[in-house]
DNA sequence: CAGTTTTACTGTGTATACACTTTGCCCTGT
DNA sequence: ACAGGGCAAAGTGTATACACAGTAAAACTG
């Protein structure tokens, strides 16, 4: 605000741009911000303590991520997303996985990154042995491994355009794993869906190691049917509208 | 770049970052700023008589689009594409128009919509009646035929995040017709190519009108096989290379 | 003559000021 | 009381100014 640098620093990113991104994007994940809730520059650089330019840089960003959407008058509003959009954003998702899958069998993947896929897998692995049901930390440790592998499989096939490709169709409308965890009290099978779910990225590297890309693409997107039941069966659950706020949902898998 | 309202109006388009947006992403499919080439805010701001913050929030954009590379020390450079990423783009493609095709057949397709495809396909067929060789109309107006089709396709699921990604993946890294029909000179089975292309299309359009989802999608991307293969067959060559000067190539498919 | 340091310039990141558009509310007239 | 028009306020789009960083070139020193 004032034309000090102020060296605070809470978070010590380098561009205002980027903080301001990513405090956004965490306030509309969050369900600080309405879905349909106009996003005014001056009031959100006021609440950041941002000046208006770095927040109209990311509100771009935003709306080209398609978190946001364009008013006609101007400006932005949030995007309300449909559950048939959430449906099929985990469709566009396990797509571009399946074929990202596909094509890093059909080339080869390095050994060393099979290494690494093999070594999350069983990471994960470690984290579901046991019979007690799952804690919220060993839920979040499954997310964190879970999320690596699938990184993992997104750059496997060493293609730059893919990869990118991925990951926005993995930010899509899948909110944060706070909605999900809370969801977990409510699903008894956790734990069994979360080993199923494991079984299937063995047997994905399985085939990136054995070249086969075809069974490579239809693992990678049978897998992606689990977060496709966890939103039917969390849907079908009378209690998830009040657990779940702001209807953002979300799925990890 | 006085503060009057500049009423020249070369194009009647509404604003200033349309402009610019639409103005550089030309300029770099054209081949204008070689791959690799800094992206000097003052100097587009200059060259288009368009003050900097419209040019950067283009610049924004096409970043986000995959045109533009950021630079570590701040600002951007036109991205160079590989063949092999032209290749990636095109596998991209046409998996996600797969997707959408699978998903609009399962769903079901408008008779309006329907009808409107098949329009399409039988104004393509009608452009590439006779024996005489493709002239540049011709061939243009089978390109724009071309592009409705695939258009109709990517909303044909009635799905806004499925539309959005499949349009992103299509701007990627193809760009203008020129390029190819450079080559078309080279290329003697240029009408059977595109008759074969259509006949596709018009499977495509059957399976969507019977639902068969499964069906839809393998024709899909069974179609996108031709501008991979043309891609090869012009890369195949000699004289490519110098009928391309800047590596941009382009497919359409 | 070569290496190093300093200086100047170019360019981005950020802030702010200004104009124009749109929207909502109020007042007036029928 | 309702409708229409006008006015005011808020907000975006755009331009420009300023500060800091990075880079390249030139000058100075060893």
């Amino acid at each position: 605000m004032a034309s000090a640098p102020i060296p605070e620093a809470a978070e010590a990113t380098s561009s205002q741009t980027v903080r301001a991104l990513l405090r956004l994007r965490e306030m509309i994940l969050a369900g600080e911000l309405a879905p349909g809730e106009r996003l005014s520059e001056p009031v959100m650089a006021e609440a950041t303590g941002i000046s208006r330019t770095p927040i109209r840089t990311a509100l771009v960003r935003l709306q080209e991520e398609g978190l946001l959407e364009p008013i006609q008058s101007g400006g932005f509003r949030v995007r309300a997303f449909s559950l048939d959009e959430i449906r099929d954003a985990i469709q566009i998702r396990a797509t571009l996985e399946g074929l990202s899958a596909r094509l890093a069998a059909e080339r080869g993947v390095a050994p060393a990154l099979l290494e690494a896929l093999a070594d999350c897998v069983d990471q994960i692995d470690e984290v579901l042995a046991g019979d007690e049901a799952l804690s919220e930390a060993r839920f979040a440790a499954y997310v964190d491994g879970n999320a690596r592998f699938h990184e993992l499989i997104a750059g496997a096939c060493g293609s730059e355009v893919v990869r990118r490709q991925v990951e926005r169709a993995m930010a899509l409308p899948f909110a944060s794993p706070n909605g999900f965890l809370r969801v977990q009290a409510v699903a008894p099978d956790a734990l069994h869906t979360l080993r199923l779910a494991n079984a299937q990225h063995r047997a994905v590297v399985e085939a990136l190691a054995g070249r086969e890309g075809a069974r490579a693409e239809a693992l990678m997107r049978e897998h992606a049917r689990i977060p496709q039941r966890n939103l039917e069966t969390t849907l079908a659950h009378p209690a998830i509208r009040e657990l779940i706020p702001g209807a953002s949902l979300i799925v990890p898998g």
